[in-house]
RNA sequence: GCCGGUGUGGCGGAAUUGGUAGACGCAUCUGACUCAAAAUCAGACGCCAAAAGCGUGGGGGUUCGAGUCCCUCCACCGGCACCA
């Protein structure tokens, strides 16, 4: 054994033994429980970063320690490659996107590699080409049949100057990021997945998933947002002909209160009003034109102008007047609302602007309305007043009085409402999956048959940043007609990559398979036992995987209602954040490794200066590692100079996986020190001669102590890792094992037979955290096998078995002494050695004892007065 | 505004079921080794001059005992946001 931990040299030979042994090829074995442990898999962008090995290697420690229980693992890798960045590194530098993305895996793969992750490749996912996207078509073409994929109108961001649709993410301030043109919203034919047929089911299972954090159950919940309530008739004439105006309200009890109704500038109503009314045509107009953004939207100044239209209430048979308000969303309900403004703030707002008349239809608890201003109790439930026949009903009372009524009028009924809305998966952008459709000038839209499966992407393309190079490239556009035969044209439009994505967990279980999307191998790996990855996809990605999943389930595909059992959401990666703000320019960000601390005598920070000149740099405090902010640490270097084990070690020991964990060159640097520690107290041991057999008569009680602190450990780290997911905890505590190594006297056999056991032990506790480092040392202390391939080692209870307890003694809850007993004494015996304990009776004094608690093996609490 | 979360030493964090607050690590200080530095090893390290006292964002409560439970307020973070 070398004397000397050099981390290159053992990682490498770790990992050719993995290699050579294939080790984490997962095969299907019925006769065997299965782990599915599955990482989010990453965009390739170029190289990995932090986060990345945060992600995989939180993975890596769960599948490692699932292994060593003796389940059959799969861990997975691919690659989400198709999106825009490719498309802009392609124009950045001329290439096609393709090849920057290939050489982009291949470096990424490289450094997965090199991290010692046990990731079985023989199932290498990659978005981007054929063998995988071809199933992309394949199932768009089943949801067509079934309804689910249909063509609407939807609304994009327009670049006037480039010709091009702009992605969400390329609008800056309302304007195109290359052009500086302000965005115009043009409508176009998309198509739709009907993901609001699943609302209600998405919205039940997940609140039975309860391997998953509740904050992203309460975030999915939300953004589904179920409410439940009535929709409305407003009966009108429009042109001699009857018609209803239609409203949705959760508030049918202030139905009474209605003074106007408001319809959204898109409505058709709004349009008609218009048509004669050319200072309403101009409101609408403004209406439309504004902001795209919602969250503007919300703090916009209520406006609105009246029609000349009224409707008329369908209880009361009132003329109500008809308001266009730029507050009404045409995408939500019936796109028109009911104003009551006694009980609505936003219709008060609105009433109050205006001058229309406000009219109080509930009660609560007596108090006094008044129409001056809005006050918050108005908006909440109480008993129908002022209501005719409804008078004194309580909300659900009223509501369900009023459904009916309007019901038997043909006015009304009750209703759920959603906020989702269906997924619109059509991008106009060239590097993205083909959406398998034929526009033929006879037969309209035709969908490709299956045989023709998959529309290959031309990989050779170059975009040039106006428009979809598809667009221009006629051997991809030019096509026959499959069901006339005519010359046609092929759809150019791509698919959202959130497509991508949406199942590429299932096709890790069947990947070899070329002749169907997935096979009976699911059945035997889904769903998934751990799902591990950012919260910054704990909405869209994970509502559409799970979407797609219940799609393909209706199919009968598979047979699987939810993928992911369990969902552990990891925090950021951060770092110090360093800058200066000069007189005129720009703010420099400086890299945390050029820049130098300044504490005083008590180790407080005094202030920040670059290295390169002395000078002081302003702190900006802690962020996420950003290329913005210059605070990123490159993983490749970290391995290059202190091996892949310390980084893994640091990052699951520094915080609990899902909180954020900051980054520490002095801590990363500590967890270095660790290993070597780690590897001299082998050295050490095995020097000295090794194993010696472990005697239990020959043990002193020092020993005794040494094995039940193994053991116990054990026993710790086997919770945190199985139960807990805290292996910073258990890592802390092998710390603490080892530390009392160190400290133990081993020169009898019986003592080295002891520390043989603690090494041993801590060596395959840690085996899943640092691996490279864990196999190196196993051989070293004699064995023959592999530590990848040993079991999880069991605690010996004869180990834990002590014969006297130490406990603490409060004096009226306060800490006052300590006592050993009897592990078995009872309780009158505990009582006696408390109160007979000098300190206790230091601190009693003269006050007289009133009670004593006992809790057996913890402490004593001596209550006078 | 609504929903969710978090507040513990100089820092990251620990305390799992109401029972020793600050494990483990980092930083800092002292010492050993060294001509010296680094590395390594040993020790100190919540506040306060203090054995006493105080101390887990503030205030109040329940309890023999509260970081943990209840009420209330404050601060920060995240999600949704004119959703009728």
């Amino acid at each position: 054994m070398n004397e000397t931990y050099e981390p290159s040299l053992i990682e490498a030979a770790a990992q050719r033994y993995w290699d050579d042994s294939g080790t984490f090829r997962a095969v299907e074995d019925l006769q065997r429980p299965k782990y599915y442990c599955l990482s989010m898999f990453p965009y390739p962008s170029g190289r990995l970063h932090m986060g990345h090995v945060r992600n995989y290697t939180i993975g890596d420690v769960i599948s490692r320690y699932m292994r060593m229980q003796g389940r059959n693992v799969l861990q997975p890798m691919g690659w989400d490659a198709f999106g825009l960045p490719a498309e802009n590194a392609a124009m950045a530098n001329s290439r096609p996107p393709a090849q920057w993305t290939y050489d982009n895996i291949a470096v990424m793969k490289r450094q997965l590699k090199a991290l010692g992750f046990g990731l079985d490749w023989d199932r290498e996912v990659t978005t981007c080409k054929p063998d995988y996207y071809r199933w992309n078509q394949w199932l768009f073409l089943r949801m067509l049949e079934k309804g689910v994929a249909y063509q609407k109108t939807g609304t994009v961001n327009w670049d006037p100057v480039d010709q091009t649709v702009l992605a969400n993410e390329q609008v800056i301030d309302g304007r195109g990021w290359r052009t500086g043109a302000e965005v115009e919203k043009r409508e176009i034919p998309m198509y739709y997945l009907a993901i609001t047929r699943y609302a209600q089911e998405l919205l039940d299972d997940v609140q039975q998933l309860e391997g998953w954090p509740e904050r992203v159950r309460t975030m999915q919940a939300n953004w589904i947002g179920r409410s439940e309530g009535v929709t409305i008739g407003f009966p009108y004439t429009l042109n001699g002909e009857s018609r209803t105006l239609k409203v949705f309200t959760t508030r049918a009890d202030t139905l009474m209160g209605v003074t106007f109704v408001a319809v959204a500038a898109e409505h058709p109503l709004a349009a008609h009003a218009a048509l004669h009314d050319a200072e309403l045509a101009s409101f609408v107009d403004e209406c439309k034109r504004g902001s795209v953004m919602e969250a503007d939207l919300a703090t916009m100044e209520k406006k609105g102008m009246r029609t000349s239209l009224t409707v008329t209430h369908p209880l009361t048979g009132e003329e109500v007047p008809v308001w266009v308000g730029n507050y009404v969303l045409m995408g939500y309900g019936e796109g028109a609302v009911m104003g009551v403004p006694a009980h609505d703030e936003r219709d008060f707002a609105f009433a109050k602007k205006y001058d229309l008349p406000i009219r109080q239809v509930i009660d609560v608890a007596g108090q006094v309305y008044s129409t001056d201003a809005w006050q918050p109790w108005y908006g909440e439930t109480g008993t129908c007043i002022a209501s005719g026949n409804y008078d004194g009903l309580a909300q659900h009372e009223a509501i369900a009085a009023m459904a009916a009524a309007l019901e038997s009028r043909g006015l009304g009924s009750l209703q759920v409402q959603w906020r989702l809305r269906d997924w619109g998966i059509s991008r106009q952008r060239y590097w993205g999956c083909p959406i398998p459709l034929i526009h033929c000038g006879d037969c309209g839209v035709v969908p490709v048959p299956d045989k023709d499966l998959p529309v290959v992407l031309p990989d050779d393309l170059v975009p040039d940043g106006s428009g979809n190079p598809l667009l221009k490239h006629a051997a991809f556009v030019e096509c026959l007609c499959p069901r006339c035969g005519k010359a046609a044209r092929r759809e150019t439009d791509t698919m959202d990559t959130f497509v991508d994505s949406s199942w590429y967990f299932l096709r890790y279980a069947s990947a070899s398979n070329d002749t169907a999307m997935v096979d009976e191998r699911v059945g035997y790996w889904l769903p998934a036992d751990q799902y591990i990855g950012g919260i910054e996809h704990a909405i869209l990605h994970l509502l559409y995987s799970r979407f797609w999943t219940k799609v393909m389930r209706d199919l009968g595909l598979v047979d699987l209602g939810e993928p992911f059992s369990n969902l552990l959401t990891q925090g950021m990666v951060r770092n110090a954040i360093y800058f200066r703000k000069p007189a005129s320019g720009r703010v420099v960000y400086y890299n945390p490794t050029e820049v130098e601390v300044t504490t005083d005598e008590k180790g407080m920070p005094t202030g920040a200066r670059l290295k390169a000149d002395g000078l002081p740099v302003e702190s900006g405090g802690i962020g996420t590692m950003s290329k913005s902010k210059n605070n990123g640490v490159d993983p490749q270097a970290f391995i290059d100079r202190y091996g892949a084990d310390t980084a893994r070690l640091f990052m699951m020991f520094a915080a609990p996986p899902e909180l954020s964990l900051d980054w520490s060159d002095e801590g990363a640097e500590g967890a270095f020190r660790f290993l070597k520690r780690l590897w001299k107290a082998v050295h050490v041991h095995v020097s000295a001669g090794g194993a010696a057999p472990l005697v239990a008569a020959d043990m002193t009680p020092a020993d005794r102590d040494l094995r039940r602190l193994v053991h116990q450990t054990l026993s710790k780290v086997t919770d945190d890792y199985g139960r807990r997911r805290t292996f910073n905890t258990a890592i802390a505590a092998v710390m603490e094992l080892l530390n009392a190594v160190a400290r133990h006297e081993a020169r009898q056999p019986a003592a080295r037979a002891v520390v043989h056991e603690a090494l041993t032990l801590a060596v395959l506790m840690l085996s899943p955290v640092v691996p490279h480092v864990t196999h190196a040392l196993w051989q070293a202390l004699g064995h023959t096998t592999a530590v990848i391939d040993e079991s999880w080692p069991c605690v010996d209870p004869e180990a834990l078995h002590q014969e006297s307890v130490t406990l603490v003694v409060q004096v009226n809850g306060k800490l006052r002494s300590q006592i050993t007993v009897a592990v078995d004494a009872d309780e009158e015996g505990i009582r006696a050695a408390a109160l007979a304990d000098a300190t206790v009776q230091r601190f009693v004094g003269a006050l007289t004892v009133r009670k004593v608690i006992v809790v057996r093996g913890k402490l004593v609490n001596v209550v006078a007065a």
